[in-house]
DNA sequence: ATAGGGTTAG
């Protein structure tokens, strides 16, 4: 590089200005450090101006290097306030340091050399919001007061923040309403156009703060009232919707958005896109990414693992992997995405590939990582595979959470190794839980294992009383051994303790609507067709000679009620619907909440050859692509 | 020089 040859007699005011442009333009630390090292040398690196200016490149640039920063600090003879908060804000923004921005602000405080400004305390309230140090906050805010800068919106919104991410929402609202009330008469008086946008982003922190502890209908009011939002306020509501479940209303948002002008961003659109896949709505998943495409929102390592997921969840597969190799892949989380794809759609030897090639990248797998892996091998039956991927990841050092061994269980379970799979619960290191039963439970399903099966119901009713998963195993696991009596034992115990089966429900997309149908569920407007449509199918299977598995049903009734109820399983109202709404030969894409039973899955296998059609159904956990009378999970599942 | 929203998971 160029480092102006100055004698340092000759260097002026007008040098320094050109030391400030060498210092702007520099690309790396190694740059930064030359013009350093020539300043140390023509003695100018205490030049006020200059210093700073190094400071600050060092401590916020892209290449930034926090501890190079720190020993410029400590080069200063009398640092200003500006080298200070410069310092704060690297600090607190850095990863592991804003512990350190904390001690570093309290020396500046104790300092007693230069007061802090209105610059400081954003820095220092973050770096309290992260740590979620509400008492180390409160001390800050008395701080606020003292130096007079309870009026100014940048600390009021970071001071609010740090109330919201301490989980302290009474005292949150305190300060909302005191500030909001504030903002908001100024705003009549002054009519000034930046105080409206400091109260957005109160509001929208507000939004937040209610989202972050569940109460999405606290959320939604304070969404409501506001008299103007910005996309932020649209991106945090319709992220608190897709995180918490609510997927319909999520994506109920998004229209709206587009309908009153608002331009849906980068984050608008990573924050629908895991709605959209959970309800498996590809053309509205397909639609989103077009849209990025054309209004150039670049598809970076964010957006493309949320479309990875969506394609894979709406069972495109190959486009999820398409998608995938035109990203940068420069972060686990789309290493991820694409493994749990393949995974879901059993596809191992590729989720294998594929990890053997992120090793080869220089990405270091996560523990997130490892769930894919395992949960590949679960799918695809490969006990031993599994086995030595787990020894492998403990091996490198990972300590294996509750997930990864919910994998093993469902991996042994599934294949057979039941009593391998209660002894890996039994002595494991950490606490079981719900989950992890209902994995062995589930298994002793597939292998009409009473005896475990039933100690497993019995553990899981004491985890989750209150959960009908166990109930409804083991009646069905009772039910296929012809235990009717215990069956019936199970349902009155279920009627004591008030507990209903999980509803059903499925989902297709047609013409990018999305059509939700529950059990037995005749409240959609076109109940009627859908409902001959049934029949017809229940007599061309009947002809083909298929006879219903009625084992899973679990009440005892007489088998032509429970012919009828099968029928009524929410995906096969949802496949009949897609054969009368859609023209011969179009796939059908249905997603499940639950399980697909037995007898869905036989019945489908059947439907895909009788209509000619490929009928995909996602359910729970994997993809089931019917195509010519059977299954792409080979009955294993 | 300072504020608010995001992706993977048994």
């Amino acid at each position: 590089m160029n480092i102006p040859l100055l004698h340092p007699k000759t260097s002026t005011p007008h040098h320094s200005q050109l030391f400030l442009t060498q210092i702007r333009t520099c690309q790396s630390m190694q740059e930064l450090k030359q013009v350093h090292a020539f300043l140390i040398k023509t003695a100018q690196n205490h030049e006020p101006v200059v210093a700073t200016e190094l400071l600050r490149h060092s401590a916020t640039s892209d290449f930034r290097d926090i501890d190079y920063a720190l020993s410029l600090f400590d080069e200063m003879p009398e640092p200003d306030c500006f080298a200070w908060n410069t310092l704060i804000r690297a600090l607190a923004e850095t990863h592991d340091r804003p512990l350190h921005a904390l001690l570093f602000f309290c020396n500046m405080v104790s300092d007693g050399m230069v007061e802090p400004n209105r610059f400081t305390f954003p820095s220092v309230l973050k770096a309290c919001s992260v740590l979620t140090r509400l008492e180390e906050g409160k001390q800050v805010h008395g701080l606020v007061v003292k130096f007079g800068f309870s009026g100014d919106e940048f600390v009021v919104s970071n001071l609010l923040r740090m109330y919201v991410m301490c989980g302290n929402m009474e005292d949150s609202h305190v300060l909302f309403r005191r500030s909001f009330d504030g903002v908001d008469y100024m705003n009549k008086v002054m009519r000034d156009k930046r105080r409206e946008e400091g109260i957005v982003v109160l509001c929208n922190v507000m939004v937040d703060g209610y989202v972050r502890v569940g109460n999405l209908t606290a959320a939604r009011e304070l969404f409501d009232r506001m008299h103007k939002r910005s996309v932020v306020s649209w991106n945090a509501m319709i992220s608190g919707y897709a995180q918490n479940g609510y997927f319909l209303e999520a994506i109920e948002l998004f229209h709206r958005m587009q309908m009153e002008d608002l331009l849906p961003n980068r984050v608008t659109l990573v924050s629908v896109l895991p709605a959209i896949s959970r309800l498996g709505a590809i053309e509205m998943g397909k639609w989103v990414h077009l849209y990025a495409e054309r209004n150039k929102i670049k598809i970076d390592d964010a957006l493309g693992s949320a479309l990875v997921d969506m394609y894979a969840k709406c069972g495109s597969i190959g486009k999820a992997v398409q998608v995938f190799e035109s990203l940068p892949k420069s972060n686990v989380i789309t290493w991820n995405a694409i493994l749990g794809g393949l995974a879901m759609h059993g596809k191992a030897k590729d989720v294998f590939d594929f990890f053997a090639r992120m090793e080869r990248s220089g990405i270091s797998p996560s523990d997130v990582t490892y769930i894919a892996i395992l949960s590949a091998c679960s799918h695809a039956g490969l006990v031993d595979k599994g086995r030595s991927y787990f020894n492998h990841m403990v091996n490198v050092g990972f300590v294996p959470r509750i997930e990864h061994y919910g994998c093993m269980v469902d991996l042994l379970g599934r294949a057979g190794y039941l009593e391998e799979a209660k002894e890996l619960i039994l002595n494991m290191p950490i606490k079981s839980d719900d989950v992890i039963w209902k994995a062995l439970l589930g298994a002793c399903k597939v292998h009409k294992n009473v005896e475990i099966g039933r100690r497993a119901a019995e553990v899981l009713m004491q985890l989750a009383p209150h959960d009908s998963g166990a109930y409804v195993a083991i009646s069905n696991i009772y039910a296929s051994s012809g235990d009717w009596d215990a069956v019936a034992e199970v349902r009155l115990m279920m009627k004591d303790l008030d507990i209903r089966k999980d509803p059903g429900c499925s989902w297709i997309e047609i013409d990018g609507v999305i059509h939700e149908f529950l059990v037995e569920d005749d409240s959609h407007p076109s109940a009627k067709e859908i409902h001959s449509m049934l029949e017809e199918i229940s007599n061309k299977l009947n002809f083909e000679g298929y006879r219903p598995n009625t084992t899973q049903v679990l009440l005892k009734m007489d088998e032509t009620h429970k012919e009828s109820v099968l029928h009524y399983h929410s995906e096969k109202i949802a496949v009949a619907f897609g054969l009368i709404s859609t023209t011969p030969k179009t796939p059908l894409q249905i997603v499940k909440n639950l399980r697909i039973c037995e007898d869905c899955h036989s019945s489908m296998k059947l439907i895909s050859k009788i209509y000619n059609r490929k009928i995909t159904i996602r359910d729970r956990k994997r993809f089931h692509h019917f195509e010519h009378g059977s299954c792409s999970c080979m009955d294993y599942w």
